[in-house]
DNA sequence: ATATTAATTTGATGATAATCAAATTAATTA
DNA sequence: TAATTAATTTGATTATCATCAAATTAATAT
């Protein structure tokens, strides 16, 4: 039963701001050599044994390292699998990508929407930008009716409520494939 | 023809400082499903033009993300590799214990000998932690000559030199295993 | 019981870095 | 050539965080 986690970008998140320290590093290094305790820890990183109790519980939080009490000692060891758990899910590319699951992704479109759209919905220009072009065709295609066979009339009356120069729009959806025309009927593709 | 680094540390840090960012690691996510531009970027993840791109400038640094100019648009891909050969660095253990090579090893030794020795060389105490007798039966012990049979008077005034409870001095170093005995002659191990 | 000792916690300080707005640069379009 | 546009850079502001010192806690040793 191999429990292949979903990659929570906080969990991520605390582990990359949890090596984003040159001392943690050095503690990892030091511990990678075995068990430390507090005071052997700041001595050889020349601070105070307070900073490395702080840094100590950072990389704990991670999951990285863990404390085993002994007399007043804390002995801390690396935790070398989650390191490892970590650098393999970093391989995966699917789990980079769900990274983004929670950021707006149609955000860019909607901005040049609201840009270039007055309030009735109509045009305010054709952009001469072929990428801003392109949200503004796909907000026309959306709107078209699914299996319905247009006349070029009625294409035009169409056209016509989001821009008067509706025939540079017949020819930008059909040389974009948003549309198709034969025998003077269109319909969407 | 394997070129199998060595793991500098600032390198290793700065891996880990772009990527300890939400927004950065947002970004990652995002460009793992394509090439996005600036200003994509910066819709989706609802932050200035300028953050942006001073987000994608310590990622590039860091050679996970890489630019190619197209029009006066800055298309940015994700690097994979970069990811990938950090990843699999983190894996092997010998690297890790590079990141502790200019930390001060014997740092805590030298602070316990500054603690107990005086300025002639003797031990103001025998300390009773374990850890820190240790310290200095190793001290001892370095001063021993290699591959001399000592009497047992001899060995007392040595030990003499550091307290004058050389006898308690003399069953710790045999107790741990830096001193053997037979016949009544002493001699280092 | 009282001292000592290691670790942690708390509070304060200084350094680093994320963010935005404005200015600048570089490329494209009119 | 002038105007537009995306990106970058610069400067200022704010938030985060590493660090230390002092106080506290918990365990051991006298």
């Amino acid at each position: 039963m191999e429990t292949e986690m979903n990659l929570p970008i906080e969990e991520l998140l605390a582990f990359f701001k949890a090596l984003s320290d040159a001392n943690r590093l050095k503690i990892i290094g030091l511990l990678a050599t075995g068990p430390h305790t507090v005071e052997q820890l700041a001595a050889s990183l020349n601070l105070g044994a307070s900073t490395v109790s702080h840094h100590l519980s950072r990389l704990s939080e991670a999951g990285l390292v863990s404390a085993r009490a002994e007399g007043y000692y804390s002995v801390y060891s690396l935790q070398t699998d989650q390191l490892e758990q970590m650098s393999r899910r970093l391989l995966k590319r699917e789990n980079l990508a769900r990274l983004a699951q929670n950021t707006d992704l149609e955000a860019y479109d909607r901005k040049v929407l609201h840009d270039f759209l007055t309030p009735d919905g109509r045009f305010k220009t054709i952009p001469a930008q072929e990428k801003k072009l392109l949200v503004l065709l796909r907000h026309i295609h959306q709107a078209l009716e699914d299996n319905r066979q247009y006349t070029e009339k009625e294409i035009n009356e169409f056209l016509k409520r989001y821009h008067d120069d509706f025939a540079s729009l017949r020819r930008y959806m059909i040389d974009h494939k948003l549309m198709a025309r034969e025998n003077g009927l269109y319909w969407k593709i």
